[in-house]
DNA sequence: TCAGACTATTGACCTGGATCAATTAGGTCG
DNA sequence: CGACCTAATTGATCCAGGTCAATAGTCTGA
């Protein structure tokens, strides 16, 4: 409750422009009024901390969460207690769409390192949705790529091998962090193993197998929770499935 | 009931309501008026047999669909040519809202038996929405649904037995045809063993095995594509992961 | 009506990854 | 600083379901 003053006004605003809601989610399309008509709705809240919840499933919804900082990870728990692991939100990314229809979220979300969220009261959205048509647009655009995702982790999760599904994994973090500008080859995992293997369908122990046997090719360097992607073709190779390709040029037995 | 005036305007209302339109997409939220503006902006289109397609993945997105009789399925192909089955769409459902992002398709859509689809043209259905604020608000939901609906999914292809997998497709698609007054428990399997391998994540021999081994247990009877489902309460057991619960009724205590 | 082709079922076998078990490495707190 | 705890690795075994193969049932069209 004390002096939580720091964040000052300013800082908000420079956060939001840094944060996805001018280059993200709804790119270009707003006028620079309309973008402060926005803003305005936009709620920033205290850093959670590791393990802290935004949400859980049953909450009533409200508001969209904007991941700024940290990284969030949403799951679901079955009746009999076990859980499985829905996804992994990275700075940019929204959190909360599924919620919509009902108005009670339908997973819960929780912190997997401290973090930043912003919040978007979305009757607030729907309501400035309404009077800025471009706005609107973006929100359908918003949802709708939301959909595209889930397909993708869908295909993911179709592919057969243990080895397809983490390479996929990888890249996409890859491709995530660096379309925010963070380093493509270089990163740290905030999830646990467990978690890893949750989200993927596979045992924890399978995905430290394949940690080392990545390590063992030269395909990437673990260490603990640093992550650094040595070849990036090659784990592109995994993802397309074409495992055999790994003998084509030399022979290696061992 | 009959029409009177313009026969063709009048049956296309009539069917409209059976359609998803008026009961599942738009569900009561808008007045009679903004009813009949919504249903001039959707098209009737001829009807499509067996192996039709509404469109290819790459193809340009004007419209979202909706199925009005029979069934569609939406798959996507891999660079090497796998196909992955993405979901199977009885009446009432909508195709194409995974498009909207990019407005193209990234899906295909074929039908599996002869089949009724309407069109609605995106672009005339979003301004209509920027007009009918309630409407706007149902566009949301119908995009939420979605995206609730492809979790389900996720959670589904997330169970470990193949049987939890198969039992679980057994009653979503049972729900969705008592949901629509068709019966829950006496229906037509409009995709091959292989289609529902394949969105399931198993082989085809393995749902051959499942559909035997069901029947052999007195869960349903099942002859070539027409199923029966004899005991809706075993079959939730197994799609509640309790296998373990056929033979014994002991406290499980540890 | 039958030939040819496709779809489904059934059996036999084999493998990838789950599971069980033991060890090690960090991380945290008194 | 060491006791304790959890996360991660590694090894050993096992089995669900994939793969291969053979058969049988169904559908089509000339």
């Amino acid at each position: 409750m004390a002096g939580r003053n720091i964040i000052t006004l300013e800082s908000i605003k420079v956060a939001c422009k840094n944060c996805s809601l001018a280059t993200l989610c709804l790119p270009m399309a707003l006028t620079p009024e309309d973008v402060n008509r926005l803003e305005k709705i936009v709620k920033r809240n205290r850093p959670l901390h590791r393990g802290d919840h935004l949400f859980y499933e049953g909450d009533a919804f409200e508001s969209l969460r904007v991941v700024t900082t940290g990284s969030i990870m949403t799951y679901s728990s079955s009746d009999d207690g076990t859980i499985r692991t829905l996804g992994f939100h990275l700075p940019g990314e929204l959190i909360g769409l599924d919620a919509i229809e009902n108005s009670f979220h339908r997973c819960s979300a929780k912190a997997l390192e401290t973090a930043l969220v912003c919040e978007i009261p979305f009757d607030q959205l729907e309501r400035l949705s309404n009077e800025i048509p471009s706005l609107q647009h973006q929100v359908y655009r918003l949802l709708s790529r939301e959909i595209s995702h889930e397909t993708g982790v869908l295909m993911l999760l179709g592919k057969k091998g243990a080895d397809e599904r983490l390479a996929s994994f990888l890249m996409s973090l890859s491709e995530r962090f660096k379309s925010r500008d963070f380093s493509a080859t270089d990163f740290i995992l905030s999830m646990s193993r467990y978690e890893i293997g949750n989200y993927l369908g596979l045992a924890v122990e399978t995905i430290s197998r394949l940690f080392t046997r990545f390590q063992e090719e030269g395909i990437m360097q673990v260490d603990r929770k640093h992550i650094q992607l040595l070849d990036l073709d090659r784990l592109q190779v995994i993802v397309d499935g074409h495992h055999n390709a790994d003998r084509s040029h030399h022979g290696c037995n061992s």
